[in-house]
DNA sequence: TTAATCACTTGCAAAACGCAAGCAATTAGG
DNA sequence: CCTAATTGCTTGCGTTTTGCAAGTGATTAA
């Protein structure tokens, strides 16, 4: 069978990386690996927002088939698996970077600022660089 | 009443954005008007993936509450009015321009590029400007 | 003065989501 | 070993959101 295309690619940029994680789900989920260096199942499921179960399957599964993420045995665990960013997940951190920086500014809320943002805050080029890197926070 | 917070806010700045574009359209409003300069109800109807009307109408609704868009009365048509994005609005640029990067690098379809990937790689600093500033494209 | 146009609204079927419960495969404890 | 807990899901089902089509009211062009 020929590769199928999402019903809303027209071919634009933007249109093509929200049909990846253009949901209300799956930037959170990168999120919690890029950011907070979650990798199973249950941390994600424990995450900040409270993602339900079936949801999160269902979005590993997606950001499995669009690259984003691998899923492996855990080695020291047979009945965990390790979720993992690929780079493809990994250079995503620009797009977070910028959203947390826009937040940042607009959110008259002054509780909702986070270790993150004061990372990127006090070394944007840094931060960026690790997380492409794929280093643990 | 005090001031309502939605049901997915954590706290977190990412949250924060996606309470407010997280969905399947509302960027791609955001970026029919900052990348294409569309200002009206019929404009963005006819954008590039067909949202239906319902929708458009309850999401130019959201991001005016927003204050992402501003609607007013077209002083020249007494049945149209003008979409205008915001400074809260327009800074979403910089978000934007990293997502069409980020697509440009992985997009497997060489057709998906359109002019604005092509001004970005060409000029980042000068288009991310523009498009604050408010430039009409 | 009749017909288009513009900016929506309404109705309804289909899809997605959210919650709770259940389940299979490990693994830790006694 | 046997039992209980943990991990990573799947299933059912009611609610919400979405998508499509048709309709409406206020202009405005012919």
């Amino acid at each position: 069978m020929t590769r199928s295309r999402s019903k809303y690619d027209s071919g634009c940029p933007v249109a093509y990386a929200l049909d990846i994680f253009g949901d209300r789900w799956s930037l959170l989920v990168i999120r919690d690996m890029a950011v907070k260096g979650a990798r199973t199942y249950g941390e994600l499921l424990a995450g900040w927002e409270g993602i339900s179960t079936n949801i999160l399957a269902q979005r590993l599964k997606q950001l499995e088939q669009a690259g984003i993420i691998t899923k492996q045995k855990d080695p020291d665990s047979g009945r965990s698996f390790v979720y993992e960013l690929t780079q493809k997940g990994r250079d995503l951190a620009p797009v977070l970077i910028e959203i947390a920086l826009w937040s940042g500014r607009y959110n008259p809320d002054p509780d909702a600022m986070t270790g993150f943002l004061d990372k990127i805050t006090a070394d944007r080029t840094g931060t960026e660089a690790r997380m492409r890197a794929g280093e643990r926070p």
